[in-house]
DNA sequence: CTATCTGCAAATCTTTTGCAACGGA
DNA sequence: TCCGTTGCAAAAGATTTGCAGATAG
């Protein structure tokens, strides 16, 4: 029988393709066993929101919902929130605020920092380490241990500043 | 005839006070010239929400709205959210991003890096010249220019981490 | 007098919550 | 079977918009 979610028919959950290119399988045994140390379930919904974000690298809850909602099209927005919250907590992803308002998700893997362009939204990564000297002098100075990757640096990507003439 | 506000009784709008300490004459012609060289009015509400902005130091629209309705109870959160908006075009008033999604407006006068405690919510401000060293990091590395003031930097003030035993 | 502003109400948009039904282990 | 999870609907909170009346210049 096909497998459905929420009483909607979706397509059946990727277990470990042969084309190398599916990440679900091992992946998801990780995540199950994750969940199952603090008496958590493993569901379909929670595999495919961090799918989600894995493949989008870093996205709002709206566009974690869409492309969750390719897969699966009767997972709920609600879900989804609560799937992203569940994973923040359980460290699998992380937020920032990238300005304006929208939370973004990404997968906490490589920690880096996120430079916002006010111009066209782009949104760029680094290492951490550009923050070091940063850290060390807020510290020192102020007594205040950086996070460094939860909020975002805003400011003009190279191409923005070319086009804004200066 | 006692001034009213949106048809409601209020206190006279203040011009220049005797005491020192009213600060809304002078400044109050600087925001009218301002607004007039753009063809645009000087209205009591626009004052009022300047004056609110630089008597709370950084606040939420919220938190204005508050403050001016101590003066104007009749002033709408409406005309809130849209002073705040024109006196960050006319660039007398910024807004940050603090995390969580509330935006924080605060005076266009001394420019200072904002870091929010994650633990206690406070806000602190240092000064921008610790973020000189990365700025010119983003510059030379990655392009970027860096708005060193539009985005709040995260972490834990030094009573939250000694209160988390380290 | 006239175009700009404001207040009010309603519309939007995002996120959260209550609850009955569903479904992992 | 038992209890964590989900979907749905509704609530809640923040911000925006339409419009008629008020008002600065």
């Amino acid at each position: 029988m096909t497998p459905t979610i929420g009483g909607v028919e979706t397509s059946p959950i990727p277990v470990a393709g042969s084309d190398g290119t599916q990440q679900t399988g091992r992946q998801a045994t990780a995540l199950r066993r994750t969940l199952h140390e603090r008496g958590l379930r493993m569901t379909p919904q929670r595999q495919l929101v961090l799918d989600a974000v894995r493949a989008l690298g870093h996205a709002t809850p709206e566009q974690v919902c869409t492309q969750v909602q390719r897969e699966a099209p009767a997972v709920n927005i609600t879900t989804i929130y609560r799937s992203l919250d569940l994973l923040e907590r359980l460290g699998l992803v992380r937020h920032t605020h990238l300005g304006h308002g929208a939370p973004n998700y990404s997968v906490h893997e490589h920690e880096h920092v996120h430079l916002v362009c006010h111009g066209c939204g782009t949104v760029t990564e680094v290492t951490p380490d550009v923050m070091s000297g940063l850290t060390e002098r807020l510290a020192t100075e102020a007594g205040f241990a950086l996070d460094v990757t939860h909020v975002a640096l805003s400011g003009h990507c190279r191409a923005c500043r070319d086009r804004d003439d200066r």
